[in-house]
DNA sequence: CTGCATTCCCTGTTCGGACAAGTTTCTGGG
DNA sequence: CCCAGAAACTTGTCCGAACAGGGAATGCAG
């Protein structure tokens, strides 16, 4: 507790900052009994959901950076979480699926982030997430807007 | 453009993540004139404001990490926008200043700052911003609530 | 005053994120 | 077909963030 970083400077944006960084934190901590990392997780999540992919497919979706998931994929699979294989059509491209022991964890992670959006919303009310989630995509788009 | 990584599991965890990355992408943007990297500003800004202080008085006011606030003024020293003294009253204490060549920047990355929130909150009136930064405080509260 | 817990700082390590630069492979216009 | 440019991945580098561990100085209880 006990910090104000607000010195007067921008202060939607020092809240963002704030939030942004409760919210990491809380994730991590709420990941940390599955042994992921912050980030982790959402590749994976992508894996479940959408099946086997390229990298530059996570990237396109996890709106991350090509060198962060070759890192982030080479992680995973050292922890057998996660396979590579070349792609049968494009010799530059490799397959990343997730193995049968990282859906062992799916369970864990997705009551994670349900947790997650537990402790985010708090005691809201249905129509009062509309709105943060409103306010959140409003945000969203203005930053988008300036690039 | 062209992400949606929200597979269902928490939206207003994900709109959080998106909205975070944006704006430290954009706030790294802005800052990149300056030499400053995202964090580095906030200590500066933290100097400026409130006087030479100890490293664990930044930690505090930032809420960020010892170990993260050494290497952030080792790099600021480096660069010569910082320097240490040791306390006269606490040997185990180092005195963070800011230079005079720092205050060369203060324009800068205040004007940075001023742009990060005129992009951030776009085209929204005084009320809608009042709102959002209702709804953000609102967001830092359930979190920090979590502990 | 002594002993012990606490405070303050530092180092090592790991990770996500971002940028730059380079390799291999693909694709499309000529 | 051929080649220039694009696409997919990789590696190197730097930085913030967080955790573990540790050393030095301080402060407090007894």
């Amino acid at each position: 507790m006990a910090e104000q970083p607000d010195f007067g400077a921008g202060p939607i944006s020092s809240a963002v900052f704030r939030v942004a960084r409760a919210h990491k934190a809380l994730a991590a901590r709420l990941l940390r009994e599955t042994g992921l990392r912050p980030g982790q997780e959402l590749v994976l999540m992508t894996l479940w959901h959408d099946g086997p992919q390229r990298q530059v497919d996570l990237v396109d979706k996890l709106d991350s950076d090509a060198s962060t998931m070759v890192r982030s994929i080479a992680r995973l699979e050292k922890v057998g979480l996660v396979h590579k294989e070349p792609s049968p059509t494009d010799r530059r491209a490799t397959i990343v699926h997730a193995t049968e022991a990282s859906f062992h964890l799916r369970d864990e992670v997705e009551s994670a982030w349900a947790e997650l959006e537990r402790l985010t919303v708090g005691s809201m009310s249905r129509s009062r997430r509309t709105e943060v989630l409103a306010t959140l995509t409003d945000l969203e788009s203005n930053l988008s807007a300036a690039e």
